[in-house]
DNA sequence: TTGAAAGCGGTACCAT
DNA sequence: ATGGTACCGCTTTCAA
């Protein structure tokens, strides 16, 4: 009875043109949505699609012209929850528009991130949204040839390729320093981590310095690992500080140190902030719910990430976009400083 | 002069060839690497993709039979760093062996988790890994219709449809409970999130209670809130239960709200785990830094990731892999119970 | 509103 | 070791 039973291989636009009685390209406006299809006709078809299982095939679709719904997307890394932040902002607006993130992690290796953005580029996706680590020459001239929308995203303390979305780091620095040196603090210290790879930590770094360095300041000591960044990282450091005598206020490269920091001095039976004051970066939801919170930066990561899918966005669309956008940063007081 | 100038459009093999003087297959050979080609031409043929500037087209390739180096990935959220653990492992696996992956966030909602899978699908991935919300009849069907290889993640207390990494939830809340039990607490108490959505944190919450019960005991207060687990959330709601005369042990939905508890512990002035004892589920590093390290379970959520990657790739290099891979967890005492 | 034919850029298969 | 030729599954003209 049934003789096309096993060629049931994969069901194609044209098998569903037959089961229809229509032909493909009538099957594929159907499938699009296009407006030029009459209702009798639009029934048949979306019958037969459910009849037969049909499901779109995007890659053959996108090959012929129309374009991917694809959209690359490279961070640094994922265990870090900053760039987790960033990912589910642009998540949430590339959905609900009917793109797809495809993914690359460089782990702040800046050749590992040109062989990502070769290697996603062949999937000619339709923009790329990218969390810089140092972008080599070579990465830069993929990207220029690539004519394609490009978002880099987190810091826009240099000139971009093509558009950037976040804030100055340096700004956040300096507007910190400017915060303590106004709340009256004189002493202070550094706490980071791998400052190599983290180029956007040591800008703020350089940022509060800078800032201190015009009120004739400077940090009287420093603690740093050449590792990522992590709340028993935070821990440590701080405590190789108070081992020796340490200045009235740390500055933490993040809020993850920065809680390292927090939880050392509360072992150690500080009184925060009179005994020991802290800082950090990043507004981090738990820093603010701690026992004494935090006063830190909130950057406003997801909102960098939705701005960017926005961008991108708005150059489908054809509308003239900006190259640059400032997200903002918002100081949050707390109470650790 | 230059004629050829503006129909530089995109460099296609065929560009290549010409440039080489060979056939457009020879330099699809030395693009994809195959043996089968001489020394001069492989030199000759780099050199040209050199300066034509190629790019590979993945799309094409895609569709021409090769198989797809895409892998879809399904995840609930981001925003809870659990699962960004799981795409970090998936993707450190994935990456080295060439393969790249497509997001898609369900938000824990089931008609959506469908829609993505459905999309998802149309790239033609070459596998499928989820961390599954519900998944209804209608992703079901999807899942068993694509042939192609589906690894859930996170929970393995259920049938799988095809492979499955993780965890029994049912056993991690279980042993948690015995635990506590052993170390002579009697009187317990609940603070959990939105119980719907995360049916991880539900089973759980019943192997603790079904241990608890198998000893006469139960749960004395819960407190529960319609939302996302947190640490302001775990802090409100066991400020609610301290309100009324707490249990002597909370028994936390995870380590998010967990440390919540904690935090609103030390703002009393409550000694922990003396006034208050309290255990979480996840193991979070920053758990493990806190003054007081919290007693929970690690659910080696990378590991997971890892692990689904490599069933994949098991699967593509055609060996027999196992249908149910237990990662297993380990309780960790901490010193908050 | 509907359809026919010509690609999109590769790769598998079969020759040479 | 190298090349010719279909063909992957869909969409874009262009016609009817």
């Amino acid at each position: 009875m049934k003789i096309d039973v096993d060629k049931a291989d994969r069901v194609t636009l044209a098998d569903v043109a037959e089961a229809a009685g229509v032909s493909e390209i009538t099957v594929s406006r159907v499938v699009r949505g296009m407006a030029n299809v009459s209702q009798v006709t639009v029934s048949k078809v979306e019958e037969a699609i459910v009849r037969t299982g049909y499901v779109r095939n995007r890659l053959a679709g996108a090959m012929a012209g129309a374009v991917s719904n694809q959209i690359a997307v490279i961070l640094p890394s994922l265990s870090n929850s900053v760039f987790a932040d960033v990912l589910d902002g642009l998540e949430v607006r590339l959905q609900s528009a009917g793109f797809h993130s495809v993914l690359g992690i460089s782990n702040y290796d800046s050749e590992r991130e040109a062989q990502l953005i070769e290697s996603l580029l062949g999937w000619q996706p339709a923009g790329l949204v990218i969390a810089p680590t140092l972008l080599s020459d070579r990465s830069l001239r993929l990207l220029e040839r690539g004519r394609l929308p490009v978002v880099e995203v987190m810091d826009i303390d240099r000139e971009p390729t093509d558009m950037v979305v976040g804030i100055s780091h340096r700004q956040a620095g300096k507007s910190m320093a400017y915060y303590l040196i106004g709340r009256g603090y004189r002493s202070f210290g550094y706490v980071g981590h791998d400052i190599e790879g983290d180029h956007r930590a040591a800008i703020r770094r350089d940022g509060f310095r800078a800032a201190l360095q015009e009120n004739g300041l400077d940090f009287e000591t420093e603690a740093r690992a050449d590792a990522e960044s992590s709340v028993p990282l935070g821990r440590r450091l701080t405590g190789q500080i108070l081992s020796n005598g340490a200045p009235r206020l740390l500055y933490f490269s993040n809020d993850d140190m920065a809680m390292g920091g927090l939880f050392e001095a509360m072992s150690r039976g500080l009184q925060v902030p009179r005994d020991l004051a802290l800082a950090g970066f990043n507004g981090l939801q738990i820093g603010q719910s701690a026992p004494v919170a935090l006063t830190t930066i909130e950057s406003h990561r997801a909102l960098i990430g939705q701005r960017a899918a926005e961008q991108l966005l708005g150059r489908f669309a054809g509308s003239e976009v900006e190259r640059r956008i400032d997200v903002g940063f918002t100081l949050l007081p707390g109470a650790s400083a």
